[in-house]
DNA sequence: AAGAAATGTAAAGTATGTTTGTCATATTGA
DNA sequence: TCAATATGACAAACATACTTTACATTTCTT
């Protein structure tokens, strides 16, 4: 699965602590999920969606290895 | 949270097994997610979306107590 | 260039998703 | 009504998400 995090992040200016904080989770999960380290869940991507306003699926999408 | 699965699937007709198959879970799964038993994974989540040809956002919403 | 802030990553532990098997109940259709 | 099909739910085993701590590396600011 990829994603825009990075770059959504950018846009914001937030880093990842901010967006950590913003949706109650540690650094290091943004960290893992940015780097493909691994896939969250749907509430996650849903508080995820909320921060930037978009949906999950302009931020999140499937790769041909899911 | 919320989703719209169950009406989802009876828009299109489908089964639970048979929506099971389509993205390749276990028709337990589909129905611990249907019935609020627990969150599936963000891929789970953008495959169902690709069945129902709507945004996750559509077919999962948070509530209070996320 | 130097210090601060941000990021990447790893290990160990806890929590939660997912599968398989199984059974009970509800719903549908002849 | 009877049988078949669909759904709800539980338990055990396993896989993966997530936390915390900690440290190294990169990027930013001055």
């Amino acid at each position: 699965m990829k994603n825009n995090l990075k770059i959504e992040r950018r846009i914001k200016n937030l880093t990842q602590e901010d967006l950590a904080k913003m949706i109650g989770v540690s650094r290091q999960t943004i960290n893992s999920i940015e780097t493909g380290r691994y896939v969250p869940s749907t509430i996650l991507a849903l508080k995820i969606s909320a921060v930037f306003e978009k949906s999950v699926n302009e931020i999140f999408s499937l790769e041909v290895s899911d």
